[in-house]
DNA sequence: TATAACGTACAGTTTTTTCTGTACAAACGG
DNA sequence: CCGTTTGTACAGAAAAAACTGTACGTTATA
């Protein structure tokens, strides 16, 4: 954890409970971002480190191998909770956390939903197309029809599922999300 | 996979063909939710069933253990996302999805995102107050008061970021976000 | 009450993921 | 242009998760 000069070690020792109650909780809560927990335990700690922090600090804080903390500052990086950053004099590379919870919750959760969708969206309609071609190609086949209309009605209601999804993601990624539920709550009286 | 009868197997072979196309891509998807390939395989075959599973139909169909079949069965009903059924006459447990995938989107996001607010919130006041408490006790130190300025700013805007989710979360769950963004679009002329 | 069928706890195995140390390529400084 | 430093690819070790078969408790039915 971060060094901190000019400061009692009585004080020092209050502040580092604080702060490691916050990075294990943050930390055991990150499988919700589809991340281990010692990733989210490396996020936790940047988030409390005042100053970018290199690969070599992290993995002293951490106590884990170099390697380790380059694989997992990447997955942070790729999914936009951590930033790299520049600082000249320096040959390390420099990271630290996205302060903004707002952005990198719509972030996180724009990319996956939107590539769950994309996918399985594409694989509905395929499928559908290629039921309603086979309830065309027998007219008049009763048996067949009664099947392909109860898999047809499942497909159309996921597809109305993934529609009304794709603009609730929208909705993530142009911001509107804020309109419909405000970050801040009017005062009330 | 179900037994059509009555159905031609050349119909038959399309109808497994576009059915497997989607239960596939919805499994690969299911990490979304937090669930393993095969259990997100099992859920895209209960999906296509159109009546109640058997634990033994389910293993048959999946080709793995009943014990397996039980536990994937089981955390998908945790999830809500399958539910257990009764049937009159029979003895076994019977199994079906969840049609409503607004609703498994609601619950699922809801469920697992207020936990981890729950837990996060608590640890993030908790901690505000031990480090506003150290705060006061020292309130002519100045290098002190630097270092919690900053902490409890970060803490501050975590709880301004939690208290936003949990309006957000209030809408998946009391259904307001469906007013926010509607299931269907006006028709746009 | 006895019997049989069912679901799951549990222990062991297999598979996957996470983590580490070594080695090497790229970038920089002298 | 050579020696250092830095980040990461890669292979192997350790840990975790998924899966299976057996055994057993429970429940429904005879």
């Amino acid at each position: 954890m971060e060094q901190l000069h000019n400061i009692s070690s009585e004080q020092e020792l209050v502040i580092h409970k604080a702060r490691k109650r916050v990075i294990e909780s943050i930390g055991k809560n990150m499988d919700l971002y589809g991340i281990s927990q010692s990733i989210g335990h490396l996020y936790g700690l940047l988030f409390f480190q005042n100053k970018p922090m290199t690969l070599d600090a992290m993995g002293e804080a951490m106590e884990m191998s170099k390697t380790s903390m380059s694989t997992g500052v990447r997955t942070l990086v790729d999914l936009k909770m951590v930033n790299k950053v520049w600082e000249k004099g320096s040959r390390k590379d420099l990271y630290e956390v996205e302060l903004d919870w707002f952005q990198t919750f719509a972030d996180y959760f724009s990319l996956k939903w939107r590539k769950a969708l994309e996918i399985n969206l594409s694989s509905l309609r395929k499928s559908r197309l290629e039921l309603s071609q086979l309830g065309q190609q027998f007219p008049d086949d009763t048996e067949l029809h009664a099947v392909l209309q109860t898999d047809i009605a499942k497909i159309d209601e996921a597809i109305r599922y993934y529609r009304w999804l794709d603009r609730l993601i929208d909705s993530f990624e142009n911001g509107d999300i804020y309109n419909l539920v405000p970050k801040e709550l009017p005062d009330e009286k």
